[in-house]
RNA sequence: GCGGGCAUAGUUUAGUGGUAAAACCCCAGCCUUCCAAGCUGGUGUCCUCGGUUCGAUCCCGAGUGCCCGCACCA
């Protein structure tokens, strides 16, 4: 365990040390769950958003794009739900330190003949009336209580009267008065639009995007030439107050999302086929990109653990230095969202089906996943140290795609003329396709290693053969740190069939 | 939110109640014909604010941030 934190602090110190990324407001002393993108972040985060959309949006018949604002009508988040139930009312236990969620710790009146022996108190589980009723006759026992012990009502503690609420023991501790009142944490960032800072003016920076595509739905169908199913994609910002962000950008308080909403016809086998493709799809885009196959995994959500509205949800995990962790969510969502906004805005939000001569509101696969986490993990699959004749080298093994520079152009000595203006016209010509650079300083192996930490993919030296001879470069391999020469139109080809497979 | 630990150069770390060090990195120059060579020079609000003190980077208090554990993560 130890090993691997320290192996999580080694890539947040490459990360600064290169310019992936910084602590946000670092000079000010930071802010807690906010981080600030580097030269090479912006360029490795550029890169997998853009092969996400290329490969989700571009090179796909049935996903088109959209960008939504940030910022919406207030009543979107009343219809999705958030503004009621992206709250967690939690309750604490000042003795044992232990935190409930208030809707999750239940309690019930214990009563003798409609005589009042107190509460008990448990937590929420598939069993809990049995184990709250053997509670209750223990209660019972002790107080040696004759008369008949009535029917138990557990209710969640959230839903109780203050007055109930002081008289529920502590699950953890069985003494009264330890708890804490229920503590709302919502999640959501609240600003104001408009001058007046009165209670109409009101809104939200967006905790998903998705709801700014189900918001457009109509205007999609409308205008986009879309038949179900199909999908709406989108990549932007979002932000949400976490209680505790934690493990350097995994979790974090403004965050970045690249969704679909994959439109679907009811039914169950739909849903089912459709999921598990989705699964499929983005499964093999992970490993795409770089992301090393067995640190991979899926994570089932249980059916007893799902919001209500979801048919099924499964997440698409890594295993992080840190632990085994959500980098996406597929989500069967039912046609929930829709409904709600359709009620809410008083809009008709269905879709007419020409083949089923129908209409209906379309049911959707969601598959949702955070950059960020992506740009983790990815960090994470390449960063590796090994060894070249006996000295450690740092490298990162970026699969060309996403790699934040694909090549380094070196002159192989400064002090040659012919050498460097060689090199810097090849560096032109590479620097209108790709992001390149042109290094010269210090010997070449030393530019090697430099490459190397930044995940360089190539080297191209221009030395003295490429004067006389042929004209060829030798390109060097980061990874096996082999050397091949090749002419400038190989180059070429070699490089755009690694970076665009 | 709770408990514990930590905060010194870009990075990793020494150190001290009396004007702060090392290694590596980085930048400039010289040199260099293929994997971190060498030489010269350069780069510092000791996290912030307050207190104690003649004097605080060091002691004390508060704050902020980071790490670990608990809890939480619609």
């Amino acid at each position: 365990m130890k090993s691997e934190n320290n192996l999580l602090e080694e890539i947040v110190s490459l990360s600064k040390r290169k310019g992936f990324v910084f602590q946000s407001s670092e000079i000010y002393g930071g802010l807690n769950g906010f981080f600030d993108y580097g030269p090479l972040g912006v360029e490795l985060r550029k890169n997998i958003k853009d092969a996400w959309w290329e490969d989700m949006v571009r090179r796909r018949d049935d996903v088109i794009g959209l960008d939504s604002s940030i910022i919406m009508n207030p009543k979107i988040w009343k219809a999705s739900g958030h503004i009621d139930g992206f709250t967690d009312p939690m309750v604490d236990c000042k003795e044992s330190k232990m935190r409930y969620r208030a809707d999750q710790l239940f309690a019930a009146e214990v009563l003798v003949d409609g005589e009042s022996l107190g509460w008990v108190s448990l937590l929420e589980s598939e069993n809990m009336q049995s184990v709250a009723q053997e509670q209750a006759e223990n209660k019972k026992r002790k107080e040696s209580k004759q008369g008949e012990l009535q029917d138990l009502i557990l209710k969640p503690y959230d839903e109780l009267t203050d007055n109930e609420q002081l008289l529920v023991p502590s699950p953890a501790t069985g003494k009264v008065g330890s708890l804490t009142p229920p503590r709302e944490f919502n999640m959501m960032f609240e600003t104001h639009v408009g001058a007046l800072r009165d209670g109409s003016s009101k809104c939200y920076l967006r905790p998903e995007t998705a709801q700014g595509i189900f918001a457009n739905f109509k205007n999609i169908v409308d205008t986009g030439r879309v038949k179900v199913p199909f999908g709406i994609a989108q990549i932007g910002k979002a932000f949400r107050n976490e209680i505790t962000p934690r493990n350097f950008i995994f979790r974090s308080r403004e965050f970045e999302q690249m969704e679909i909403e994959y439109f679907i016809p009811p039914g169950e086998s739909e849903w089912q086929r459709h999921h598990q493709e989705w699964i499929n799809v983005r499964k093999s885009w992970f490993s795409s990109i770089g992301l090393t196959k067995d640190c991979l995994g899926e994570e089932v959500h249980p059916q007893n653990k799902l919001a209500h509205y979801a048919r099924a949800c499964t997440d698409i995990t890594y295993k992080f230095p840190f632990g085994e962790h959500e980098l996406e969510g597929i989500a069967a969502r039912g046609n929930f969202d829709l409904t709600q906004h359709q009620e809410h805005s008083g809009k008709s939000l269905e879709y007419f089906d020409e083949n089923l001569k129908e209409k209906y509101l379309p049911h959707v696969i969601e598959p949702s996943l955070g950059v960020d986490r992506t740009f983790l993990a990815v960090l994470c699959s390449a960063f590796s140290v090994d060894e070249i004749d006996g000295e450690k080298r740092t490298v990162l093994r970026f699969h060309p795609r996403v790699a934040p520079i694909k090549a380094g152009i070196f002159p192989l000595v400064k002090n040659k003329p012919e050498l460097v203006e060689v090199a810097k016209k090849l560096y032109e010509r590479l620097q209108r396709k790709w992001n390149v650079v042109y290094d010269q300083s210090g010997a070449i192996g030393r530019r090697y290693r430099r490459i190397d930490e930044s995940g360089v993919p190539f080297g191209i030296t221009v030395d003295f053969e490429s004067l006389e001879g042929d004209g060829s470069f030798t390109v060097r391999d980061r990874d096996s740190t082999e050397q091949v020469r090749m002419s400038e139109e190989e180059l070429l080809l070699h490089m755009d069939e690694r970076i665009n497979p």
